[in-house]
DNA sequence: TTAGTGACAGGCA
DNA sequence: CTGCCTGCCACTA
């Protein structure tokens, strides 16, 4: 168990419902910008021990894309059960739903 | 030890 | 917008 996934881990706890999150967002809060991919071998790992929301996490294109048609399926209701809308491509619009934890401390952008 | 893998991301045509 | 290629980093055999 590394920090990387203590962190990963905690991040994806505090998705709250009707938001999401990229693998990619999640990996740079962890501290690895491009540790997308340890990202996903938390959730194959953990998803299962942990009570994590890992429905939430869907990828830069703003889709579910795990294999298994089963969890595919089962994640898009999730999402939808949050109230989140999902198309038949299992697409989410990330405008409209990606979740923004804190907008980078000190840098505040008020135009 | 090295090589391969993965529910990905970013850049470019 | 989509598709292809490359970088990525922790984990497994």
């Amino acid at each position: 168990m590394t920090p990387f996934t203590s962190k990963v881990i905690k991040i994806i706890k505090m998705i709250p419902e009707g938001k999401v999150m990229t693998y990619g967002q999640i990996a740079k809060l962890a501290g690895s910008p491009r540790g997308a991919r340890q990202v996903v071998r938390v959730l194959h790992s953990l998803s299962g021990k942990y009570h994590l929301p890992w429905h939430r996490v869907i990828n830069r294109k703003g889709e579910i894309s795990i294999k298994e048609d089963e969890s595919n399926t089962l994640q898009k209701l999730f999402l939808q059960d949050e109230g989140i809308e999902v198309n038949g491509e299992g697409v989410v619009d990330l405008e409209q739903y990606q979740f923004q934890p804190d907008r980078s401390e000190g840098e505040e952008e008020e135009f």
